[in-house]
DNA sequence: GTCTATATGGAGATAGAC
DNA sequence: GTCTATCTCCATATAGAC
């Protein structure tokens, strides 16, 4: 692996650490850039100039603007994955521990909500490989689901043995619909976000508890059926 | 109104027509090029050479390129309204009441889809003013929901009587969720929209039924105020 | 493979004509 | 108020150096 080429000066300790150097740089000035003047009038110049490089090097590691702020999401998600192990540890509550995952992420993001906007806008748009529900992520998003799967572990919640295979995807789904509506919500303090969450979370323990009885066997049938739909689609084509 | 001042030879009937008859212009030559290249590949310069004027004079007319867009979704919403209120004179049934109004709207954007990409986009940024999710659309969305509404008229609607007051909110948010759904199915012809539509309608329907059971009191206090919540915070602020 | 220098093409802003 | 001509600035592409 190590070429024994010229001993050049600027070259630290082989290549595959220079350029993982140079990609972090890149990162680390955009990722500062962005939070002083916001995503959109952050230049690629200007992130390349500071990580003491030229435009085209960025462009080398991150295919665009856009680009960086993904990598940004996936370092928060490797974060958000310790948590959850954590607060699995701790909190037994089912309604407690899907409140917890959905409070820390938007921790999380509090600090950066614009580049927050960016993730939105790149969610939004089909064509783009690096939305959460586009095929190229699809291995990204069953990670998420996975971890989300870790709370409905433990026999705490009572649900309809139906929907409960289909549980973790569809607290993922209620998991991406917090975040979109926190970065929509205009209230002051995002209190609606909050006064959501709790709502959300309370219907949740309630409507899975009723999906246990009887009565409900064609409602949960349909619900099953739905996620199914839904997540297929995410893969197709 | 009509000044009275040098005959001009360019005026043709004052200057509201002629202005009127520049900005239909714009819109029609924007939307062939749309059509014609997609949103993305086609240039104002384009659009607006087309439309026999310099760059500047669409931009007097529109504010940005998305705004050409907006202005197209308003004139389709005039005919979904037309639509609607033929269909609730014919059928009365509220699934396929639902159904109906959310398939017009889906066949009315099919011939558009790189517009409707462009709607989705604006809907995603709270930033922008011609969101549906803004303070500044609220009187469009409120129409919008009004006409929705429509469809809850009569008394074939099976719910409590506390969930009543919030359906055609709730309709509205089903309706705009089927919209994003179907720009993002990948699926050959949508059919994922399709079984969609039919699984959520279906859905809807035996949850309200079930809403009118003394069972789920509780659960019903949730939904309303679940319902008053998102709606209010898009008037915040 | 890693990076620099330079080019391209378009969105939107603006000064000022009529 | 309506519109033209022109400018600025940026994201992204690319040729080729090392």
């Amino acid at each position: 692996m190590i070429t024994e080429d010229n001993g050049e000066i600027k070259r630290a300790r082989g290549p595959q650490q220079r350029s993982a150097r140079a990609r972090t740089q890149i990162l680390e000035s955009a990722l500062a850039l962005f939070r002083e003047k916001g995503f959109e009038d952050a230049t690629m110049r200007e992130i390349a100039a500071r990580a003491g490089m030229a435009v085209g090097a960025s462009y080398y590691y991150f295919r665009s603007k856009e680009e960086i702020v993904h990598e940004y999401y996936l370092m928060l998600e490797a974060d958000a994955e310790a948590h959850t192990r954590a607060l699995c540890a701790e909190v037994t509550n089912f309604r407690d521990r899907v409140r917890g995952v959905i409070e820390y992420k938007l921790r999380q993001l509090l600090p950066d909500r614009s580049l927050v906007k960016v993730l939105a806008r790149i969610a939004a748009d089909p064509d783009n490989p690096l939305s959460p529900f586009s095929r190229e992520t699809s291995e990204i998003r069953n990670r998420a689901i996975a971890m989300v799967g870790l709370l409905c572990e433990g026999d705490e919640v009572q649900c309809g043995a139906l929907v409960r295979p289909v549980l973790p995807r569809l607290v993922w789904l209620l998991y991406m619909g917090a975040i979109f509506f926190w970065v929509q919500d205009r209230s002051i303090n995002q209190s609606s976000t909050r006064k959501l969450v709790d709502l959300t979370t309370s219907l949740l323990e309630k409507v899975l508890w009723l999906s246990s009885l009887p009565l409900t066997g064609g409602i949960n049938r349909l619900v099953v059926e739905l996620v199914d739909t839904i997540f297929d689609s995410f893969e197709a084509q």
